[in-house]
DNA sequence: TCCGGCATTATTGTTAACAATCATGTAAAC
DNA sequence: GTTTACATGATTGTTAACAATAATGCCGGA
């Protein structure tokens, strides 16, 4: 074989990348708001962003698609999904039926390692919130949700979490208020603490209370589509 | 436009047909136990069974792969996936998260229309069930649950719920006792009483029991793959 | 008779060219 | 001056040919 490879592009240093990867890739951006709800994902740029072929991206495409993340509109092109009020509904409610559960269930498998695990994370969290960094902040904030589903030892529940985190990231972008980038990281720590104590019903609560904060922060009467509705913004009444 | 279309195949009788429809086609058979776990699905062979390019097959499978409902193993195929025994607790612990509660909102929530529709679905369930139409018998066994995903109102578990459903079909079929089909339908029917009474709480309590039976009525130590495991059948000891 | 290597065949994976659709800009007509 | 029609460009969708990998059967040799 050649010792150079192909391509020789800025990121990927020596393998062809997987689809999965692009999948996890375009999550995280979703997670930050570096992709806000609407953003137009041409085949083309993604294909020089991460160096590969079309089918690779097309491929992708169609993953998230069928999580619900992005909306695949025919012979236009995929956009960054931008979930409706009733589908914020939803997904709240989905979260508040799984993650509650979850947090018991993480409660009382969790080993010290773990333990130690999440607490070295709300320190990082906190620090990202305290200095400032928005992104980081806000990624860390979501995958506080992920890792507490990883605890529970559920891979079923883990893809569903972190399908609904995502979602949820959309939803802040859309109809959260300006300043508040989402929760605060106290309730994360309340939330730890009954974890570490093991008392996996106040986790469970504590959860509970925590998403519907979280929810209550959104005003679902906001405007819905991500670029703008211009017919409904420009109508004569 | 022309009159004919250029496909007249057998099936098809005038549209191109989406791969959406493949994926519940597979999904089906899956559920009524027309494709065992194991089951090689060629490419080939799908594209003549629905008349459409390989593309179109390929997008399916991809998205049949991403709901965990089949393997794709590099260069060698798309195989009807073969849950693991730890992978069953996984798919069960999710069930009864999920599904008691939607059992509670579904019970909130039912219209008259809906609770009918429910009490005819019990007794084309019965039905099937006594005349031994067993491919009738199981899919009308899981599609109750899917009826009251769908009567919650949660577009987003009820995509979960069918999800675990098919995959665990796949479950009785690999560690299920040969006799039992799955569960009985009396069980559904207790269920549907509490749910036309409104009573949320019983519901949701009938429900996890039902489907700690249908866990239980699995023997978790058979066979796991699903084509012999030849290479552990013919084992020195 | 049994085993290993080789060739053939079949199936999957990728690439590239082609077709179709949509968006945009221009020009002509009223 | 506004609008409609058309042409151009860009982007998506599809098809088909090609490459690569794995499976299978065959043959030669011990």
């Amino acid at each position: 074989m050649p010792p150079a490879p192909k391509n020789m592009h800025i990121i990927d240093i020596a393998e062809e990348i997987d689809e999965e990867t692009i999948v996890d890739r375009i999550f995280e951006a979703v997670v930050e708001q570096r992709l806000p709800a609407g953003t137009k994902l041409s085949e083309q740029a993604l294909c020089e962003a991460f160096g590969v072929g079309r089918m690779r991206i097309r491929r992708a495409l169609l993953l998230l698609a069928s999580r619900e993340v992005v909306d695949l509109h025919p012979n236009k092109g995929a956009y960054i999904a931008s979930p409706t009020a009733e589908q914020a509904r939803e997904i709240f409610e989905a979260r508040m039926v799984l993650e509650p559960t979850i947090a018991t269930i993480a409660a009382g498998r969790a080993t010290p390692a773990e333990v130690a695990a999440l607490k070295s994370h709300l320190e990082a969290e906190s620090a990202a919130q305290i200095s400032g960094n928005r992104r980081d902040a806000i990624r860390l904030s979501g995958q506080f949700h992920i890792m507490l589903a990883q605890m529970a030892g559920n891979g079923v529940m883990l893809r569903m979490v972190k399908e609904l985190v995502t979602r949820t990231s959309l939803l802040i972008g859309i109809y959260g208020s300006a300043g508040v980038t989402n929760c605060r990281d106290d309730e994360h720590s309340l939330i730890a603490d009954a974890f570490a104590a093991g008392d996996g019903a106040k986790a469970a609560l504590l959860m509970q209370e925590h998403l519907e904060h979280i929810q209550s922060h959104l005003d679902l009467t906001a405007k819905s589509g991500g670029p703008v509705d211009l017919l409904q913004l420009f109508r004569k009444e």
